[in-house]
DNA sequence: CTTTGTGCAAACGATTTGCAGGATG
DNA sequence: CATCCTGCAAATCGTTTGCACAAAG
């Protein structure tokens, strides 16, 4: 779980691009925490104490990042973007009154039997969402 | 698949809402196409020939519409909100190509045991979220 | 040194809001 | 005719962009 900067520094690299700082911290921040954030609360975050990224910063960084794959986007609310350095296949969980969304392992579901879906349409990947309440809101 | 205008009305006037004719325009829309159009595509498609709806008001419209359970909003594309009148479950496959979303009935796969999820979990409702390529993108 | 990245502020697109006038029940 | 809704324009929110300076390789 630890953060392994060797391997990030040798996927940016491998694409031409620069390891600086402020790309180091929001992989390192985004790794570092269960949630899935959105690009403001990482900007929060990574400023609380000394000042690190500056806003644009952290939206191009992320952009980077899930372009060489090390991040991705997950699409679990309306008008804001939210990230996940589990890039790992993986379901999610959202709770419908505080909005957390959580992991759930793929390998918790069965897997899906796609033959009978429309022919004419090449699957590349798939995704269960669950909806529900979380302990802390029941 | 017919617009059953008793039903929409005896639903916002068993809310205390009125029946307006732009209300209705967005709800007809929408039932009326297979996509699953943005609030623009709506607007821009309501006042083709003449001006039925202002901008605020198919927003509102959407809004008044989902809170009644008319129509739902899915989250399938960053940055914009989608619509759909269709509100018995169903899952999605989205081609990553055109970003056409394509709706897929629940009985197409077989359901899923949420048993294996972490206790203290509630469990409203699940979704599947197919990704690839449509036909026409191959 | 050459190129790529950062930071700032202004620009942008989707959505929301305040408010005056208009339509609905 | 009281209330709720619409339309307009301005405001807001998340995100992107242009550009000058700074840092990385």
């Amino acid at each position: 779980m630890s953060i392994h900067k060797s391997e990030i520094v040798k996927i940016l690299k491998s694409k031409g691009l620069r390891v600086t700082p402020q790309r180091f911290a929001v992989y390192a921040n985004l790794r570092s925490r269960g949630d899935h954030p959105t690009a403001e609360q990482i900007l929060t975050d990574l400023n609380k104490n000394t000042p690190t990224s500056s806003q644009a910063t952290v939206y191009s960084a992320l952009q980077t990042l899930r372009e060489v794959n090390l991040i991705r986007e997950v699409l679990l609310q309306e008008g804001v973007s939210r990230y996940d350095a589990n890039v790992t296949p993986h379901h999610h969980f959202r709770c419908r009154q505080c909005e957390k969304i959580e992991d759930i392992d793929w390998d918790a579901f069965q897997s899906i039997n796609l033959n009978s879906l429309r022919p004419g349409l090449t699957v590349d990947s798939y995704e269960i969402t669950v909806q529900g309440l979380c302990e802390k809101c029941q």
